[in-house]
DNA sequence: ACATATTTTTAGATAAGACTAAAAAAAATA
DNA sequence: TATTTTTTTTAGTCTTATCTAAAAATATGT
């Protein structure tokens, strides 16, 4: 499906869309009211009246007590948001020395800005980036990913290694632990050890030798080699 | 006067402060609701809540009937806007191959978003630029402007010459056809000679010779030789 | 299958920012 | 100065996006 022209909607609308492409991802079912209103830190009663308008304009398909799903042009709309979010989440990292974990909110923003040539020129500028400073994939203009085959560390067994490739968790609290710890996207990562009681690891970095534990090893996103 | 901690404002409420800033440059007095609202292209009576509004959180001093001045507060609120405008000009411009007549809108768009880290590293980024791409200087942190003495070509007398240095109409209309001209900024014009009846000038630029309507005249800065 | 719990929707309220129409104040003019 | 015109304000309405509280639908557990 193509759209010559694209519709303008407001940034509200646009983290609905948002909200609804990521939880679309985990569930093969329609996404809940209350998931929606969880992932936007609103109450139900918000989502419902949005919902019924996003599905007015046709982005979803809404049925009573039944979720959402987003439409073709729905998913058009909001892998653009995505795009234009992980783009900017590269420039801030890339030429204006943010770290990793100080991007999120300022993209938030910078998500909204309406601009095609912007966000065309942007991306030329940063010479195309294929991933965001968290390894996560920027869609390209027709919304399509780049699909990469990672596990979590967590399922990495013993002697396995692999290259860290991407976070499962954002948060600026387990992105600067992983900074702490010298554990930044492309390093290899070999697990020496796996203990069964805590699912806690073992590993060599840098052929440095550190102990990981298993929820962290839940959210590191890992190559395997 | 210094603020440790700059409350947030919502977009609406800093175009406001914007608008009365560029309008008091030009008058002494208070700035009237008509004015502001002809700039801001909405009615007098929306112009009348919002600085209402402004007035209660001290941004404004206003008395019924009288007009509008910004208070310091104010003032140091709008110029950051003013800033965060220019900045974003020179990047879209000199990184983003934007020319200067396409630039405005999404620096309207751009100058909304909120983080001092951005708008410091941008800075920085783009080699602390004190002008604009339409020769319009950026205030500094504290929102202060450095003063060039400019003269609208209309001003100059016959073989007085100078350099193009500002335009007063931003408009893509007036700043495409300086481009076909070849006129743009860093040049230097000469005027060869001054038509008493209509205004009109005949000017030397790049070695060619070029015949310019005052209305033309009255909207281009010189500085002169 | 029935009672209980959870989820979702509805109804009604609120706040921001805009609008129109009419009233009030100020400015301009005869 | 009195009258007319212009400007500004007030009063009331609208839209968007929220919220709370209550009702309705669905899901769960024994």
């Amino acid at each position: 499906m193509s759209f010559k022209y694209l519709p303008m909607f407001t940034s509200s609308e646009e983290n609905y869309l948002k909200a609804i492409y990521h939880l679309e991802i985990d569930v093969d079912k329609g996404v809940s009211t209350n998931a929606i209103a969880e992932k936007l830190v609103t109450k139900a009663s918000s989502v419902t009246d949005m919902v019924k308008k996003l599905s007015e304009k046709e982005l979803i398909i809404y049925k009573k007590y039944q979720g959402v799903t987003l439409t073709n042009f729905g998913k058009k709309i909001a892998s653009s948001i995505v795009r234009k979010h992980r783009l900017w989440e590269v420039f801030l990292v890339e030429k204006l020395n943010f770290s990793w974990d100080e991007v999120h909110d300022v993209a938030e923003q910078l998500e909204h800005i309406k601009s095609q040539k912007l966000i065309n020129q942007l991306d030329i500028f940063l010479g195309f980036p294929s991933h965001d400073p968290h390894g996560d994939p920027i869609p390209d203009k027709d919304g399509n990913l780049k699909v990469v085959e990672k596990s979590l560390l967590s399922t990495l067994l013993k002697n396995e290694s692999g290259i860290c490739v991407g976070v499962n968790d954002s948060s600026s609290e387990f992105l600067q632990f992983l900074d702490k710890k010298g554990i930044t996207l492309g390093k290899q990562i070999k697990v020496l050890e796996k203990e069964n009681f805590d699912g806690s690891l073992f590993i060599t970095i840098d052929q440095k030798k550190l102990s990981i534990s298993n929820k962290i090893a839940n959210n590191l996103y890992i190559q395997k080699q």
